[in-house]
DNA sequence: AAAAATACCATAATATCCCATAGAATCCCA
DNA sequence: TGGGATTCTATGGGATATTATGGTATTTTT
């Protein structure tokens, strides 16, 4: 399964196109597709991404049988509509397509955020706003992560 | 599979004929049919449409012994009887016939809307009313769509 | 012959490929 | 372990191919 990690900070150029790092290439390597599938992410100003084979696993999940109501159906399609199918070219790179840049604000860098099975694109200022705002939430309400590598020190007042 | 992502807007011309997006025809290379299926949508005034691959599954599956009701059988004939079958030009181009352009009350401009395994063919007005409603039901019976990729954020008031 | 359907051609805009380079990361061996 | 050599990455730009779209010619049908 496909496992993003860290974050990389890199360059769009005057033809709308960003290398995708290149460990992230790697992670899809194996994909039945050689690009990325990247839509609005609708909670915040950034484009969300995964490979190919998340798309298709969801896609066979609408045909089988009725998991789903009308209006759940009518929400998924939407979802599809709005997703773009980015390939890499020959340098790995990908064009991002105007919608997409708008949506995220990004205007000359491209931050990519590892989130696991998926990753992010941020412009990187809305990012550092982002970042901060979930920390002080989190300090807020003293959430505790269950999770084992995340360090429990950055919830403690200095 | 074949898999369909992200809206295109072309122009229909005076003989009818539209471009079939680039990367719609690509998803449909290696099919057993050179263009794509054609049928009215029952549910809203668009054209469905997909790759013959698709449609000849499905009729495997009504022979397949009793997988369906009545109801569904008899739902699915009405598809085939309505299908049009719409070949490429050389340069990519179908011919929608009068009867679906009337029915999705296209003149000049179609949308193509990707839905994974499938996708559609939308006056661009009528789509965006279509959207903005689908989008309303989702919120106000506050809807979650189950697959994990899918952002929930668009649920969420701004 | 007229009308309709189909094939063919032209072009401007766009996307894709291909190469060059500089910097970073990695390797390798004394 | 150091440091030079080599590979890999990110990025820019020019050349090439593809796409969408209009129009014209040719075939087929009636």
């Amino acid at each position: 399964m496909a496992l993003f990690l860290s974050t990389v900070l890199n360059k769009l150029d005057s033809k709308s196109r960003v290398s995708v790092p290149s460990h992230f290439r790697n992670t899809l390597k194996n994909q039945n597709f050689r690009g990325i599938i990247a839509f609005p992410s609708y909670s915040n100003c950034s484009i969300d991404a995964c490979g190919i084979n998340r798309m298709e696993s969801i896609a066979n999940s609408l045909d089988d049988g009725d998991n789903y109501s009308r209006e759940e159906y009518e929400l998924i399609s939407l979802y599809f509509s709005e997703a773009e199918k980015l390939p890499f070219d020959k340098d790995g790179r990908v064009i991002i397509p105007n919608k997409l840049l708008e949506h995220a604000q990004i205007k000359k860098n491209v931050l990519f955020v590892g989130l696991g099975p998926t990753f992010q694109m941020w412009d990187p200022d809305l990012y550092d706003e982002q970042k901060n705002l979930t920390i002080k939430i989190a300090k807020e309400k003293k959430l505790k992560p269950r999770l084992k590598p995340i360090p429990m020190g950055i919830l403690k007042e200095k």
